[in-house]
DNA sequence: ATTCATAATTATTGATGCAAAATATTGTAC
DNA sequence: GTACAATATTTTGCATCAATAATTATGAAT
């Protein structure tokens, strides 16, 4: 009876592991709105399960930020204020700028390479004419996660990566902005040109552009 | 039936958070251990609830970082290495000394009052004498989320104290050293110096200071 | 005697049911 | 017509029950 397609992985996850993924992409795709409240009985019907698994991954996605849960009244989809933005951005432009200063002392041939060939597919996916801004938003958070990864702070990587969640909620997303996705890429340029260098510093201070400029594409919007 | 005691609470919290606190007092007294596994059954029994909200509450230790889940094995108490140590200590010093540049920046003459009050605390609970290592510690952490909570990112506010909650896992706690108190307050007046000054810059620099040498005396130990 | 396979036990995961609380609705009084 | 109150409905929260997977124990075979 259960609507959720079985999996064979190798992997097995929990059921509330599938839920908390499947409500996260409603989420992002904006289907369940910031405010709006969940709807326990009516998301368990839908996906062919009972209520305990989905309200144990709702206390996932609360502690990820991306619901918030009142006593009694249940969970809704959290709202990101102009100055919540702000701050994720600000925290996200910290932490990430600290993690590429480290990946530009430690970083290998090998794992430099491996950034190279991220960035590669970046310019591939931002070719102007493709409005493929799907695939530049993935690959871009890609990239990102890979330089989080090789600084190699998995506490680090787990907040960053729920910071981009929350970040994530905001409809305005500043790659939509016209012209940010050339700019983007010049961005990541200089940082691949830090790194290359090896230059700590150089390469934390292009990473603090990088997100002080997505944060003002992203909230000049009207 | 509930051996847990009700508490009439102007803001009452579900019982699954109620569970979550009692095992994480226990976890941090040291009643659980680390590596240890969770015994739904008995911590259920013992506490006079069924395992639905205990397994709520164990989803919210989890994303703490607290407890580590494995699908099917259950969950037990996250093991803390000295590399994930220090790489908890680097996080909370890039947060807290970016927390204290923005105060030293925006804090009012009664935010400082405030901080001023808290250290005038501390000082007296680590005079020389008394062994009160408990309410040092608890001052101390009072001390460390009032300047958070002046910088005004909930965000890191919440980050912050998840990874101080982690730092609590580890046994050997910097604090425990002989002279490590004194040596604390003196970092601490450092701090409140340059916070008086209204210099962010070196406010960081302090905090950060503050920071290595709490790992140093942590990680010092045999 | 050791190793592998099978069975039994134990523990986690998911479903269902019930009680309590909050919201919505309806009715009455002013 | 509006405001307040009482009732009804919806929804959350917790407990109990069933199934499912993993580990351990037991036995047989080499």
């Amino acid at each position: 009876m259960s609507a959720l397609s079985a999996v064979p992985s190798l992997a097995p996850r929990a059921l509330y592991e599938e839920v908390a993924e499947l409500i996260r992409q409603r989420i992002f795709s904006r289907e369940l709105e910031p405010g709006s409240w969940i709807d326990e009985l009516q998301i368990s019907k839908a996906y062919g399960i009972s209520r305990t698994p989905l309200r144990e991954a709702l206390k996932v996605l609360a502690a990820e930020g991306l619901i918030t849960m009142k006593v009694r009244r249940g969970a809704y989809v959290t709202e990101v204020s102009e100055k919540d933005l702000r701050d994720v951005y600000h925290l996200l432009s910290l932490l990430e700028s600290d993690a590429a200063a480290v990946v530009a002392q430690t970083a290998s041939s090998a794992d430099l390479k491996k950034l190279q060939s991220l960035h590669a597919d970046l310019e591939a996916a931002g070719k102007p004419g493709k409005e493929k801004h799907d695939k530049f938003f993935e690959v871009n958070e890609a990239f990102h996660m890979c330089l989080l990864e090789l600084a190699q702070n998995k506490w680090r990587d787990q907040m960053v990566a729920d910071l981009r969640k929350v970040m994530k909620l905001n409809r305005h997303n500043s790659l939509f902005k016209t012209g940010r996705i050339t700019e983007s890429l010049k961005e990541h340029q200089a940082i691949m040109a830090a790194l290359n260098a090896k230059d700590p510093v150089a390469t934390a201070a292009r990473m603090r552009e990088h997100f002080a400029n997505g944060l003002m594409a992203a909230s000049s919007t009207s």
